[in-house]
DNA sequence: TATTGTATAAATGTATGACATTAAGACTAT
DNA sequence: ATAGTCTTAATGTCATACATTTATACAATA
């Protein structure tokens, strides 16, 4: 027989201590915002050390489901989880020269492609009125000083949000969230040389938020992947 | 003005101990394959206990930055960095979210096509020779008993992953990774009764396979999703 | 000669006990 | 009311001892 083995895992008892906390916090045992035992309550459940349970503790705090304060009612809270510790590791494997802005880019252009078709075939009137009230934001704030345009990129992926929202999966949320954090703390600033920039962007979101209100799902791909695309090489642009 | 205050963080020594490993590995200073100081020399390095630097390494190892091997000839390797830390937290976020088979499937179909699109436009003629082994593996299981028939999706798996690979965008693979390893675990089991979809299912990937071949994307595509949507019924069917 | 057993040493894994630090809450004094 | 002070419950850190695992070298043996 072809002899299936399975590489046995070293037996390291915090191991077991994170795995039977982290099944109770994901099963929803454990909801977020009540606490954990203390580490003395603790090492006594499991008879363990101090320092194993600490051990256990560091790795559930990495893992972002817990979050750790100390002083009196302090403790283990379990945490809300998001999407940070994914963008961190994607922030890691950019450093690591594994991925680049390309791959993100590529990616995002195929599920916002996605997003934005689904979204055309679900959206109801009400949905696009929440859409056009974002795209008014962006206008309003051209009109004003170019001080202000850096929130640009804020609400561009609010608007992005707001569609996946509208696809109603919670998987692309995520994916989509995680693609955002991304881009967020890349610190941009816009000048006035760039209003051409910003209308052709504001022009691209108008135009996939009509085509999602005329239930155009294949009109709404398009100009989704086109304007992450466009969004990409002027992010570039200004980088550079 | 704003005020732009930042959460002060928490004293917390072996969080300055895992900042400079940290730091000296996604430099470069620390290479892949190569191993950090024992904790007894780390502990004199950083004049420190022990168990501080015990956290350290254990969020290090959480971190995918190190692999910690016991023994002689053991202590903490510098890891070769990937993707899977990202299909884990992407998992746990959607077991967290309770995020349930069909929105997994919706999403799972969207991808899958838009890799199988990616490959057919990148494929090279050694990409098509090693997917046709795969299939081949797939048909040699067919005929044989029955009871060999359950390793039908680990074969599927792999094949949708060497697929995803000739995508060349981590980004893809993590995220089908992470939709494998929701799939995996399932147990199911096939009987005598379900050749017929077995034949169907590798009719589907050969069509897949074809269509990469020629270098037909939206053939990929259309196939891949079927395929997908097709899988999704007859695990549903298999498990109901 | 090839294999099997054995001792050694280097590393991590675990347990225990003591003390330091932090922070919330109650209580006091002004 | 506000500011100080004490208490207390928790985590943070250190030190020491011992257990366990594993690579390596070396000896014993068939």
């Amino acid at each position: 027989m072809a002899l299936k083995i399975q590489k046995l895992r070293q037996n390291r008892r915090f191991h077991d201590v994170v795995e039977q906390l982290q099944d109770a916090i994901l099963s929803g045992e454990l909801k977020p915002g009540e606490t954990l035992p203390p580490e003395m309550k603790l090492k006594e459940m499991f008879d363990t050390g101090r320092g194993t349970i600490r051990e256990a503790l560091r790795i559930l705090e990495q893992k972002g489901l817990v979050d750790i304060r100390i002083g009196a009612g302090g403790g283990a809270f379990v945490k809300e989880m998001g999407t940070e510790k994914i963008s961190e590791h994607l922030n890691m494997l950019i450093q690591f020269k594994k991925v680049d802005i390309d791959h993100i880019s590529k990616f995002r252009e195929g599920v916002e492609g996605l997003v934005a078709e689904i979204a055309a075939q679900k959206s109801t009137a009400g949905d696009i009125e929440a859409l056009r009230a974002l795209l008014a934001r962006i206008e309003s704030l051209l009109d004003q000083d170019h001080s202000y345009w850096d929130r640009f990129i804020e609400i561009d992926i609010e608007l992005h949000k707001a569609i996946a929202k509208i696809a109603a999966n919670p998987i692309y949320e995520a994916v989509i969230d995680m693609i955002h954090q991304n881009i967020i703390g890349k610190d941009v600033h816009f000048t006035e040389k760039d209003k051409g920039v910003l209308e052709q962007n504001l022009a691209d979101l108008t135009a996939i938020v009509d085509a999602i209100e005329q239930k155009d799902g294949t009109e709404a791909k398009r100009m989704a992947r086109v304007h992450v695309t466009r969004f990409k090489d002027n992010l570039a642009n200004e980088l550079n």
